[in-house]
DNA sequence: ATTTCCATGTTATACTTATGTCACAACAAT
DNA sequence: ATTGTTGTGACATAAGTATAACATGGAAAT
């Protein structure tokens, strides 16, 4: 499935969205006309709709009402205009949210990460023999539970939502305990400590939680 | 190094500003001056400058030329002239956008994220044989892991974001160990030393790291 | 009330790694 | 050749991290 369907006849526009999302790593194509954008979310389907209403022939109010027959996949509909009927009338439909051309791309790429994060958020983090329930708070290893401290299953959801990324000590000690908090330093290595023991498979030569030196810690994935 | 420099004259936007910025987690240093703005810069660096145009003294201009003559931090340029040839000539001297006042607070905002995350959530930089990742903060040579220290990545990060400008020793050593540090001068070159002989082909003929004699040290794309 | 238990912090110490310094060699520029 | 600058290797030290053992304080159990 791509992940953002554009439907824009402009077509400098549209590349130049599509460039911006690829850089963030959506995965992105673009129809230039209404009749097109069906035929494409019926082949490949679409994670968000960003909808131009202008467009030739099949406007985009009809694209709207046609894809909200089948599904509930989010649109965000663009409009040069600026008239109050429009804005209502799109969510009225069912659009998600509604942006004004010109737009500026920030705002376009703040409002479609926001209508992901809304929407696709999962609750279920799995990494190899891991798996962590977000809502129930709970981790498995090899479908065994394991008996977590509330501070631990944060610092491992901190740590494996940006699997990859090395996180400074000085921020996993702020996200935590609060950048207000009178201890510090020792207390974040301790605690790393016990997250390894439960969750490495040789806490002496740990590969998910890895130092990095003179920075924090990363995870790495499995 | 801090996150952003505001160059403002207007004391009251200036800290309103910052207000905001600050609660985003972003460490904030303001100038009301270019010369302070450029003194500011040079002690401590910056990741992006928010640079008003109209200042008493310096204007804007000369001091996006000035700290273009020594790198490619990006900068934002604030200015209350709609006139078109001053959007030219931000743009033309190298800014990386552009906004203009009196400015939404959240567009303004907006910006910032859209520029933090294009220039410093571009996750691998890629160079010949070598890449570097950023966010993980781990160079591969040939898809080879290399071990980095702290220094080093922040020195080879500073030198190849800066690729083909010549960065002073003075400037070099500012940035990463900071103007108030007591050690210096041979400091800097025993670590070039120790880069080169992590990155370089041939470590007797650095090509990548040069030397530009009595100045200071370049990176020279491959 | 008292005890027990457990998550959490704290501290001291061993250990590992990075960093800075120095003396001297090599080098470019004049 | 002389001078100032840069490169090098050996070494000492500083800084960061891991670990174990212990302290604390609140909640649950008795």
């Amino acid at each position: 499935m791509t992940d953002i369907l554009i439907v824009e006849d402009e077509k400098e526009l549209a590349d130049l969205l599509c460039d911006f999302l690829r850089a963030e790593n959506y995965t992105v194509s673009v129809a230039q006309t209404g009749e097109k954008a069906l035929s494409l979310y019926e082949k490949y389907g679409a994670r968000l709709i960003v909808l131009d209403i202008m467009l030739p022939g099949m406007d985009g109010f009809a694209v709207c009402r046609k894809i909200r027959e089948e599904s509930n996949t989010p649109i965000l509909i663009v409009s040069a205009k600026t008239e109050k009927e429009d804005k209502l009338n799109g969510l009225v439909l069912g659009a998600d949210d509604y942006i004004e051309k010109p737009y500026d791309i920030d705002i376009m790429l703040a409002k479609i990460s926001g209508i992901f994060k809304r929407r696709y958020a999962v609750d279920e983090i799995i990494d190899g023999d891991i798996c962590i329930n977000k809502v129930s708070r709970t981790v498995y290893k090899n479908d065994i539970p394991i008996e977590m401290t509330p501070k631990e299953i944060d610092l491992l959801l901190l740590l494996i939502e940006n699997k990859g990324k090395t996180l400074t000590k000085e921020f996993l000690f702020n996200q935590i305990w609060g950048s207000d908090s009178f201890s510090e330093q020792q207390t974040l290595t301790v605690h790393i400590k016990w997250l390894r023991q439960k969750i490495e498979n040789d806490a002496k030569k740990p590969l998910r939680i890895q130092t990095v030196w003179g920075v924090g810690y990363k995870y790495e994935g499995i």
